[in-house]
DNA sequence: CGGCTAGTTGACCAGCTTCAAGTATTGTGG
DNA sequence: CCACAATACTTGAAGCTGGTCAACTAGCCG
């Protein structure tokens, strides 16, 4: 199952067959990018939507002052602009964390597509309801939540959207973020992130070394940090 | 111009008499609801899309031991959910913030209409566009932005959305929330909240008294609060 | 008039930031 | 394959931003 994309939709509507084979003609031509790199730059204009196939990304912004934002983490089978406009001028940067592989869509192969077929049209929708839900929960953390439930709910929403791709498992998943990086995800400096993240191992709930993430008690976890997986929205029963 | 819908949606696309006919017919039949009541719960199922026509609205999540979140504030015009898809189960709730007058759309309305009129779907996608976009301003506001620097960002993101309805002048806006709700959304408490307002009057750019928000620099305040209108998408130049 | 909500102020305290230094770890060119 | 540089992580100490608690004032509505 290499198509990250298409197994993340089939949470949102019943894929035919011929549905899925238009979603994965869409996946080329493939482009790669290193780490650390910028895939979009704020003020660009943007010619096509960004599908992720491999790696991870984020989406971004830079005060004057060099403090950072990150907005948004984006995984393997995560499209990183809504399907429906591309913006004349992008307000955030898109930059990669891990090497990416990813692949430019334009609007109007998604749009013919939603056209050709309702059950993508809603599977796309679905999407970005999910999309939008996750903005709304980090407006909570930020604004609401300690460092430590931040960091922990963090760690849940991730675990439940890398599950939805089929790469997490019950034990934990492969975090390849530095510290700085979730530091700047979590609007807290990269000292004090340091410092609740030994907090949260201090607890026993989880583990992180060589960029994995064990996590020792999934519901302890997400009891700990608030966490409720109704915001992904997963009204069917999905099969791998 | 009654219809603040209509006149914003123009921002997004050029409509015809036509398009702002079906537009305005969605606008009934009007419903009523006083000031602080909810109009939908969070776990509630929705059943249709909300318009706000007159007052203003927000999207909140309570947490359990009391803390809330505004998540966003919905003004005279504003659609609280993307219009393409309603989510089974509602994962936060939508309160009124003074008397509130609102229509509840059926998705199917809203998707007839968009396949009636490109210029249609073009203006909601647009709309959508820019909701989306005050959402990453706010994670960017609520993670790296000091709490004078939110309260004045909020105070311009506010005055140029209401200035897309006709609400606002140059000089200011009514501005009806009251020092809680302003804390909620910035997420600091209201203590706090009511020192940084008195340091934003001593500066001299604003007075805020008897529900007018009076600002007196808008460019002073804007660089005050690093404030950047690129974000409203404001492509077209739209007439009144 | 009385009770509620909104706004204001003071005092104290906690969470988090900043600065600074030191230790691992990773990557790179010779 | 080592040496060195750069990046990532860790720790300590000091200080600021913003939180909490509490009391008081002002306005509003029944």
């Amino acid at each position: 199952m290499s198509d990250r994309f298409v197994r993340k939709l089939r949470h949102g509507a019943a894929l035919s067959a011929e549905d899925e084979g238009v979603l994965s003609r869409m996946a080329e031509p493939i482009q790669r990018v290193g780490a650390r790199q910028d895939i979009m730059r704020e003020g660009e204009q943007a010619h096509s939507l960004t599908l992720i196939l491999q790696g991870w990304a984020c989406r971004y912004r830079d005060l004057p002052d060099g403090r950072r934002q990150i907005i948004a983490f984006f995984l393997p089978g995560d499209l990183c602009e809504p399907f429906g406009i591309l913006p004349e001028f992008l307000d955030y940067s898109l930059g990669t964390i891990t090497p990416v592989e990813f692949v430019l869509v334009p609007s109007s192969t998604i749009l013919s597509a939603t056209r050709a077929s309702s059950s993508i049209e809603r599977a796309l929708w679905w999407d970005l309801l999910v999309a939008s839900s996750l903005l709304h929960e980090r407006a909570v953390s930020l604004g609401r939540r300690t460092a430590l439930e931040r960091l922990g709910h963090l760690f849940c929403e991730l675990h439940a959207r890398l599950d939805l791709v089929g790469l997490a498992d019950r034990s934990g998943f492969v975090l390849p973020v530095t510290q700085r990086d979730l530091a700047d995800a979590l609007g807290i400096s990269d000292v004090h992130l340091n410092r609740s993240l030994q907090a949260l191992r201090a607890t026993g709930l989880i583990t992180l070394s060589d960029r994995y993430l064990m996590i020792h008690d999934l519901i302890g976890l997400q009891h700990a940090a608030l966490f409720d997986a109704a915001f992904l929205h997963l009204r069917l029963a999905a099969k791998d």
